[in-house]
DNA sequence: GGATAACCGAGACGGTACGTCTAGTCTTAAG
DNA sequence: CTTAAGACTAGACGTACCGTCTCGGTTATCC
């Protein structure tokens, strides 16, 4: 059995107890004081941790965030009973992704979301390694229930064969995302709903 | 007319010299060592300028470096002799949009706009003042061009009346924005000539 | 007119009351705490004064202290409205000298002397460079005194023409440097009489 | 008997291995590193011990050390095969008092000692607890040497016989302990045969 | 054209946080 | 129960920047 490098934390040994009261402490100051002002020496005094044992297990303040957001996303979903999740299908495709759109809103709005996320979703913009693994973590498989929502509606002909899903849910995501990236227009139901029915029907008249 | 203020800077006396070379090293620094590792104390020094004449004429680190790529975008768009500036109507639409679009793919990929383009559009992210900064002096006006271009297009029947030509825009721009921003795919001609058609044409079978 | 080099802090704009607050803090903290549980954290906050401050000044806090110490010194020797001092002169060289070791015991039990100069004895024990400043600085000068009165009592007859006068002070002198720094023995006026008497007329039967 | 408080350890069951690591690994960091950069942390590491093997069985670096170094004049003694020691009686008292200075002389350069030797001695300046067990442990058992030496010269009527010999023999050994504690003189051979000789013989003219 | 503001470069100041290191305690697994 | 290993809380280390301040030394208007 292969010894441990003298370098690398034995995680078996690893505390449980600090590791979520850290989650706990990042999730809270970068709701309350902002991701800048959140610092490692606050997330380790409101955590009753030592920096050490932060230091020990994450390389850098966005890791830590990640992590604690990514384990507050698990527990949500989790909490809410859900199996891998899918976005319904009534048949009626336009009102389908106007549902989880609206839904989206609704979340996007919910504070105990929005700072961490923001602050994720920044550090991304900026650190491209972090940024792709918030991407890969967190929005990709999100992005895959609207791939399969599609797909499905393909094979009972409501979207032209030919097109490809993956760009196809942009039409309609990526304005939302930008508007609440950006703050380029507001976030409304009635304009995710004009989204959906723009990207269905087209630009160009019939 | 009042006098100035003890505490409001005289701008007739403002330094040119110092204003120029504070916007240079701001922007050399970002592309060198990143947004983050650029200090008010690096650029001062790099500028060969006091703290103090960045105090007290910029309020942040991020209202520096704003001001600098506004800066640079103006001499940019000088230098290529343009005048307001239009996207071309040859009365194909969608070869129009594809072309402009291109062309936005080249520059995202120029790394002299790159980096501080990223660093400001991530500080807009968290910080909301200066994203709608951000957004109302720099990105606006080139999203007005395409509202333009899509009146044009409504007027010669090419697009439906009832579509909002600010809206409408999102569905190409905004998916080629999430993607330069967020990492969440590929940056090609090909994709943004898809998201025209996609966009126009729209995903329903017709 | 020779330039500052750009790492040597400039000398002139120094903060005196930056200065000898930090020596207040050193000592008392010093006085409170002891040496080894003195930081220059607890210095610098004890001053009102950000750390760098003395990191700009002082390369340790052995440095801090000693010059405290030193300014300490100083002042005593001041207030006590002397000019540069010397040791008495009755013609009687043994009660000359019980006297000023009477003195010295005295002083050695001073609790606002006693803890920084242990401090810095035993600093300058393990610290040769600290040391030999501190003997040079504190130390030689108040030995010189006694060469000053043995070499007096040389011309006198009091003392055989041939004595070292550095060396000779050494026998009256070290042995209660010794009981001080190492717990040796109690120190007393009676011990120090004896010393002087011995050393004055030797061991061995005349 | 009662049987050990639980907090007691108990001493036969501790390793002898791991004590005889810990003192080799105490003397050589001292020596090269010096004592204040000689941490607990690496004493453990170096012996191949766990730091609570060393907490459980002293209570500070200096007492490691002061073991250690007991331990190390423990072997040298034996290693010299000698009986309890005594200063060697020819009758010259001056020559025999001179010979053993000029050997402590050569102790004192000794790079093996004056290591642990100077921290221990530092260390008890400030820290008067252990300061008293270095002088009770080390320093007094070699002074006692002098005790002796100087009653049998009092016997044969070389010393006066008022003289207190505990006092009379700091008159050569505390001013070469304070030359090497203090680096306030030079230390030879030369050095010590004039204490020798001043000692026995005073300053005054006969 | 001399006075007098406000600028300017420079950099010291009181602070906060960084990331590292060690102290001394506690936990785990092996013997 | 001791041991090696090492994670834990705590807090000092010395550094880097923050944003404010003061210092002389130019400008650049205004009387």
């Amino acid at each position: 059995m292969a010894k441990n490098q003298s370098s690398v934390p034995d995680t078996s040994r690893r505390s449980e107890r600090s590791r979520r009261a850290i989650y706990d402490a990042a999730l809270a100051l970068v709701a309350e004081v902002g991701y800048p002002k959140t610092t490692i020496e606050g997330i380790a005094s409101r955590a009753g941790v030592g920096k050490q044992t932060i230091y020990r297990w994450w390389p850098s303040k966005a890791d830590v965030l990640l992590e604690a957001f990514l384990d507050l996303s698990g527990q949500a979903a989790e909490a809410a009973g859900q199996e891998p999740y899918t976005i319904p299908d009534t048949g009626d495709l336009a009102a389908d992704l106007k549902n989880v759109l609206r839904a989206t809103v609704d979340e996007l709005s919910n504070p105990a979301f929005e700072a961490p996320s923001r602050a994720l979703a920044a550090e991304g913009v900026v650190n491209e390694e972090l940024g792709r693994r918030f991407v890969a973590q967190l929005l990709e498989p999100q992005l895959q229930l609207y791939v399969d929502r599609l797909r499905a509606a393909q094979e009972t002909g409501k979207v032209r064969p030919d097109i490809d899903p993956r760009i196809a849910l942009e039409l309609f995501v990526s304005p939302l995302a930008q508007r609440w990236l950006q703050y380029t227009g507001p976030i409304t139901y009635e304009y995710t709903d004009t989204l959906v029915d723009y990207a269905l029907h087209g630009l160009a008249p019939r």
